[in-house]
DNA sequence: AGCACGCCGACT
DNA sequence: GTCGGCGTGCTC
């Protein structure tokens, strides 16, 4: 029975609980709610416990008999209530990822904002506005660079959404530090993402060192709790004039904001894996679009779903082209690419003669060189080769990987660690051998070949921490590295001035992948790790090893051709009928039986009834590519559609009906809306 | 998600 | 007789 009453007694409040609902509270008299509160944070009794929730409605009603509802704790005034445009950001982040509007909500609060404690006093940063200053005169923009900056600052306010495509070298980031300038100037703030900060500290420092005085801020996290709330705050009180940040920091209310950069807009870090499965560059586009303000997202190689937006025949031009062609330093050309075919020139130990010679050269000329491999470890497999018996972890369905550093055989994927054998544990076979290669043996090999080189690895295992990646860093720009080996970390945007040469070992590998999307990111990788041969005056050179010289996909890098690339990618996914030309929904199961997980999906598959929506299709269902991973069988059942909003419009009706099966205990499952995983 | 309440096996 | 197993169900 509802019950009216007066407008400021009942409190909505959202919670962080995974069921789409909001929760309704008795205002307390002594604090008088209107509707200047809406976005507090606000204490109440929930259960056994307290919780921290948000203020978002001061309903007239309550479902809820009024007896039945409990009091307001406390509302904290300590920062200003969350704004409008961030509530229809969190609710329609929460509505197109089918996940309750409380989730989203509170876990994009930073945690200092989450805390049932009562909060401590937010101590304000030194409010300083900003003083800009003069932009470097030695920099001068090309031609491309200006006419973007033209673009982008003369199209007056309003929703534009642009894709920067420039290679590498071709000065993206000055051409956002233009615009970001020209936003300060009219007094409004700029969200700058990026994809991982601790992997482009360069471009943090460049900045701060271009707007010294700018009210930057930064939200990543490697902050420590307390900093990140004080920025956050900052951002939000108008005092940060810049926000730099990961993906979480595309909710960071941000009141006088006027321009959305993404950069690195393809990288699949923006989208979140866990929790709440966002992707933070499609949420800045709402965002843009929802702010009514421009929006820049930058790639050497965009997206393929981006530039199908970009592409006049494809997209109906909802996206900008801005071209960068050239390189900014007119000096420094394009590396040259060379196909090193493995089947003529055979590697020993992975490395051709070609690429062992030009590496000599480089040692000759003191140069550096790196070799690029995207596989961690010595040996992605120990083999038994009389019995046939494999490392492989009894938690996952992976092997374990051998790594020589500290005699361990790792796994990958759930981080199981054991002792390498010392002999077969099926057979007894003292003579169990190294399958494979990874970073760790490639280095071992160079060090053989090259005794008197000076030889770095740079992976996950060797720059585990921000402090090691760090000092790594410092002694390649130092030329204290003659040859680097290293996985896909050393891609970004470093520059290495000394670097005129990379090698990529093993890239076939990703040319056939299971996952469809294999040869954009090969193609991205490749780009990207060649772009750090040959900067200045030094030019650069790219090997390639592979078995599949005439493949086009190496032809195209070859070529330094993105648009073509894309075109030929394109027409594929058109034809086998993939993203962009379907929408895609994932549901996972894992369950500790793969019988458990595929039996809910085949359940959830059957509750599509035949009165919803025939343009979505529902797969069957089938178990992950890695099936078993922690002692959990995992297994996904696809669903696509044609139509966005016909698969908008189904997935929470059936949600509902999933949301109501009995499932056994240990099962656990999720939706994932446009997955990147497939 | 927590964290209750709620009905069946081995212990003092 | 009780302690406690974790199977369902609610939290305004």
């Amino acid at each position: 029975m509802a019950e009216t009453v007066d407008p400021a007694r009942i409190a909505r409040v959202a919670l962080d609980v995974p069921r789409p609902l909001f929760f309704d509270y008795l205002a307390v008299a002594s604090e008088a709610l209107t509707s200047a509160d809406l976005g507090l944070r606000v204490l109440v009794p929930f259960g056994q416990h307290r919780k921290v929730g948000i203020l978002v409605d001061l309903p007239a009603t309550s479902e809820l008999p009024l007896a039945q509802l409990k009091p307001l704790l406390a509302v904290f005034r300590d920062v200003r209530p969350l704004p409008g445009d961030w509530f229809r950001l969190t609710r329609f982040c929460a509505s197109y990822y089918q996940v309750a509007p409380g989730r989203v909500m509170l876990s994009v609060l930073p945690a200092g904002l989450r805390s049932p404690q009562i909060a401590r006093t937010i101590s304000p940063r030194r409010a300083r506005r900003p003083v800009l200053c003069a932009p470097d005169t030695q920099v001068e923009l090309t031609g491309e660079q200006a006419a973007a900056i033209l673009e982008v600052s003369g199209s007056g306010a309003g929703f534009h959404a642009y894709l920067l495509h420039g290679v590498t070298g071709s000065g993206k980031t000055e051409v956002y530090l233009r615009l970001i300038e020209r936003v300060l100037e009219t007094g409004r703030q700029t969200l700058l993402l990026v994809p991982e900060i601790n992997l482009t500290p360069q471009l943090e420092s460049r900045v701060a060192a271009r707007f010294p005085d700018g009210g930057l801020v930064c939200l990543h996290s490697g902050l420590g709790e307390a900093e990140r709330t004080r920025n956050w705050c900052a951002a939000l009180s108008g005092q940060a004039r810049i926000v730099l940040g990961t993906r979480l920091a595309v909710f960071t209310p941000l009141p006088e904001l006027g321009l959305i950069i993404v950069d690195e807009e393809h990288d699949t870090s923006f989208k979140q894996q866990d929790g709440v499965r966002y992707s933070a560059r499609d949420l800045a586009v709402y965002r843009a679009r929802d702010g009514n303000l421009p929006i820049v997202l930058g790639s050497a190689t965009p997206s393929l779903e981006s530039w199908a937006n970009a592409t006049a025949s494809e997209g109906h031009g909802r996206y900008r082209l801005l071209s960068l062609h050239q390189r900014a330093n007119a000096r420094a050309s394009l590396p040259r690419v060379r196909v090193v075919d493995t089947r003529q020139d055979k590697p020993r130990n992975g490395l051709s003669s070609a690429l062992l010679g030009a590496i000599e050269q480089r040692l000759a000329h003191s140069e550096q060189s790196l070799i690029f491999l995207n596989r961690r470890g010595y040996a992605p497999v120990l083999l038994c080769a009389p019995c046939g018996w494999t490392s492989r972890c009894h938690r996952c369905a992976a092997n374990l990987v051998l790594h020589v550093v500290d005699r361990r055989l790792r796994c990958h994927h759930c981080g199981y660690v054991t002792a390498v054998p010392k002999s077969c544990p099926d057979c007894g076979n003292q003579d169990i051998s190294a399958f494979g290669r990874g970073t760790q043996r490639i280095e071992a090999t160079l060090r053989e070949s090259f005794p008197e080189a000076r030889i770095l690895r740079v992976d996950r295992d060797s720059a585990s921490t921000r402090r090691q990646w760090a000092a790594l860093l410092e002694t390649i720009h130092r030329g204290g590295a003659d040859i680097l080996v290293g996985t896909q970390m050393l891609a970004k945007g470093h520059d290495f001035p000394k670097l005129t040469l990379v090698g990529a070992i093993a890239p076939d590998a990703a040319l056939f992948a299971a996952d469809w999307r294999g040869p954009e990111r090969l193609f991205a990788q490749l780009m990207q790790v060649a772009g750090r041969a040959g900067r200045a005056d030094l030019p650069g050179e790219v090997l390639l090893q592979t078995q599949f010289p005439d493949h086009p996909l190496y032809a195209a890098v070859a070529r330094h051709d993105y648009a073509g690339f894309a075109a030929a990618e394109l027409a594929e996914r058109r034809r086998a009928g993939f993203p962009p030309y379907v929408h895609q929904a994932m549901l996972r199961a894992e369950a500790v039986g793969m019988a458990d997980a595929l039996a809910f999906l085949a359940t959830a598959r059957a509750l599509a009834l035949a009165d919803d929506d025939d343009r979505v299709t529902l797969y069957d269902p089938v178990p992950m590519r890695l099936s078993r991973r922690a002692n959990r069988e995992r297994a996904q059942l696809l669903l696509d559609s044609p139509s966005r909003p016909a698969l908008q419009r189904f997935l929470p009706l059936w949600l509902r009906r999933l949301d109501a099966l009995k499932v056994p205990a240990t099962l656990r499952w999720h939706v994932e809306v446009d997955p990147l995983e497939v």
